[in-house]
DNA sequence: TTCTATATAGACAGGTCTGTCTGATGCGCA
DNA sequence: TGCGCATCAGACAGACCTGTCTATATAGAA
């Protein structure tokens, strides 16, 4: 049973050895996500991390460089485990497409969700210009980029066409269940999905 | 021609007395939304609608309570757009519900779109409890009502269920385009709303 | 005109923010 | 043992934050 501060409900096992550098990353992850980023101050993560500020500072030269960095672990780490969540929880392609919406269920229904943290970046950092706001964009492409590969393989006639609308249904479940707490979010867009699937396959 | 610094592009007419209240509050609203909640200090609003702090302090008792305003107000100008907007678009209900996504493209292919307000509020303001972010949760329930009309009026099996879906469309390209700025969001949208409309109406 | 209500400028307190600097401490490795 | 490196604690600068205070100015009503 390993403690459950993390951002999401993963176990990331025991690392062996974590550098100072990651228990930074990772203890800012948690608070920017969970406060906001300019609500939390280097001074908080330092202390809940346990790590003196010239360390940080000797590994980052900004606040805006942790944050990339937090952004990109959490990128790397929650696409890692949304694949393999819908993957192992159904073999059919189409199968598959539907499987998103109940991990997506379960992610929300997880008591540290609080939203997307890239909408959250994107958010508080609105310059498109802007690394923060720049690792937001390059998320979404990559769980755009997943959907659409299985929307091409459950035989999508429009595989694009599809992705973009059960994209779009995944983003509002996130976002209306961050603002509103609406616990069924995810289960309005499962069956909206399902509509689209009807449509689109076959 | 009003000048156009507004947070939509709405023309608010030429109101004969503003009180500084309301000059603050209008001001407060456009730079919170642009440059977010924390990240912008009473003292820019200040400076920016020419008024002196010990007016804020008489009017309001924090920040967080101009905030409040500023979303209020926010809420009725936005909601009362878009109904008309979306009503003299199209007169059968049906196509008011198609209309709805056209609004959408239109306000956010503006200039002074940024995402959602209220979604940017409760993102920076993560406390449910908190007033600032309940704000959202009230303009949230409006909208959603607003369209479960438009789905009754239009005849669907199960308005609710419609209305679920659409909503869940709009939501995703806002996020969407805020994210990632992708123009054709609410294009995406309106074409899965497509098929969601021929599935619930006959 | 005089009184009153409202708004003004600007200083101020007390706190927080990021980022820099100094000097001490521990720890692996030769 | 002693060298070198990473990290430590903590002070510090300079800026910004919210909210309070005082003292002044202005504009309308009596």
């Amino acid at each position: 049973m390993s403690e459950s501060r993390g951002i999401m409900n993963i176990d990331k096992g025991t690392s062996t050895t974590a550098s100072r550098r990651d228990i930074l990353v990772e203890t800012a992850l948690d608070l920017f996500y969970r406060d906001g980023f300019h609500a939390t101050g280097i001074d908080r993560v330092l202390a809940e991390a346990g790590v003196a500020k010239m360390t940080l500072y000797k590994h980052f030269r900004s606040k805006d460089e942790l944050i990339v960095a937090a952004l990109r672990l959490h990128d790397r780490r929650f696409r890692e485990w949304f694949v393999v969540a819908v993957e192992s929880r159904a073999k059919k392609p189409r199968k598959r497409l539907l499987a998103i919406f109940s991990v997506l269920a379960e992610w929300m229904n997880g008591d540290s969700f609080q939203g997307c943290a890239f909408a959250k970046a994107a958010a508080e950092y609105g310059d498109p210009a802007n690394p923060i706001h720049r690792a937001g964009v390059e998320h979404k492409r990559y769980m755009l980029d997943f959907i659409v590969e299985q929307a091409r393989a459950a035989g999508a006639r429009n595989p694009r066409k599809l992705a973009n609308g059960l994209m779009l249904l995944v983003e509002g479940a996130i976002a209306t269940a961050q603002v509103t707490g609406d616990r069924d979010a995810a289960d309005h867009a499962r069956k909206a999905a399902k509509v689209l699937l009807a449509d689109a396959i076959r």
